[in-house]
DNA sequence: ACCTGAACACCGTTCAAGT
DNA sequence: ACCTGAACACCGTTCAAGT
């Protein structure tokens, strides 16, 4: 048992798990190479053997999280397909909130995130679209979760609301007649399901919608 | 002039805009207090008479961001009047780039921000939403913007599309029968103007199927 | 009132050395 | 081959002291 670990321990892989764990603890800013070292017992100069920087742990670290979520296969409504394509992706990115931050300087990631896409791509083929289309309809949901992900909150607190609703009822009224009194519509909009259910159904109309145009 | 210097050098404003010139410049990275201190001719303590803490100092500089641009007025169609203010938003936030990260972690921002809600909440009201849709309807277009700037290049590089098509080139065609003979229209929605304008079409045109629905 | 150096508890990474 | 301590050049911030 004391060999597993001391060898379970030192990977790639098991380190990166270990990192993973870490920042779903106590926040990305808590992963240090020192911490993350003392972590695991070990010398922080022996994290270089595995790997040459941070940001190749933090790397790893982003594709250890891509981890285990399946995309739907697509068969029935290509709406529906897109559908399940956005929720997946939204709950993947869900469980790991404080990656977030991490996938914004690295565009594409890994070939477990081009699942989605070609699931995306056999419902937008198959609803007529042509390949140049079909691409930019996909990022357009893409950016839509990514951004729905990365700016709202999860599940919407009361804490929020208050502070939303203080935020807009400060605004002077002859300058923004409308926002000022709109404070619990507005908050409303800054986090849940409903909120991204409603964007999504968004997108997804707009998207329909050229197929008639 | 040496007075007009040093006084026009120390208030909150000042070193609030020579720190988005810092950031502008070499990155969000560069910009600490002892660099932003040294740069301005201070000790670093002094910054600490005009800022609580860093963050309260971040605070201050993507207020500083906020700065001139004027939202649209509302006249004409409600679709002219929210596509200028995407693309408003969009330009207003592609002048400092680096600054996107900073405002993941606030949620609302100041005074200013809300001029841009302002004048959706015109459109869209006139347009026949209720306040609660009309709430919903401008934070799906709110995050397409953010997350378009977060995520997606401002404008396509060759090298980036040589990278898409190498990506995808690269995945197993058994796994990605799609996607991987898929690099070139890939590509194209990884950034560039005509992505975003395509994907806010999609939007608006998605929020506008919702009068007659 | 306004400014600041020294000190503390941290970083990532290089280098040379240990087994 | 694998591991690691010391050292370097950085951080943000507290505290006590300077003018």
């Amino acid at each position: 048992m004391a060999i597993l670990v001391s060898n379970g321990n030192r990977s790639r892989e098991a380190i990166a798990r270990a990192a993973l764990e870490l920042v779903d603890r106590e926040g990305l800013a808590a992963l240090s190479m020192r911490r993350l070292a003392a972590e695991l017992d070990m010398g922080t100069m022996t994290l270089y053997g595995y790997f040459r920087t941070k940001e190749d742990l933090l790397d790893a670290v982003v594709d250890a999280a891509g981890g285990v979520r399946q995309p739907p296969r697509h068969d029935g409504p290509w709406e529906d397909t897109l559908r399940a394509v956005a929720r997946g992706m939204r709950a993947g990115l869900a469980r790991h909130p404080s990656l977030i931050e991490l996938r914004l300087r690295r565009p594409i990631g890994g070939p477990r995130a081009f699942r989605f896409t070609e699931a995306a791509m056999a419902a937008l083929l198959d609803a007529g679209f042509d390949r140049a289309e079909a691409a930019r309809a996909f990022r357009a949901i893409f950016l839509y979760v990514f951004g729905t992900v990365a700016f709202n909150e999860g599940e919407l607190s009361d804490e929020s609301r208050r502070r939303a609703n203080a935020l807009a009822g400060a605004l002077p009224p002859d300058e923004f007649p409308l926002v000022s009194g709109m404070g619990a519509e507005v908050a409303e909009t800054l986090g849940g399901d409903d909120q991204f259910e409603y964007g999504l159904d968004v997108v997804l109309a707009g998207i329909a919608s050229r197929l008639q145009g």
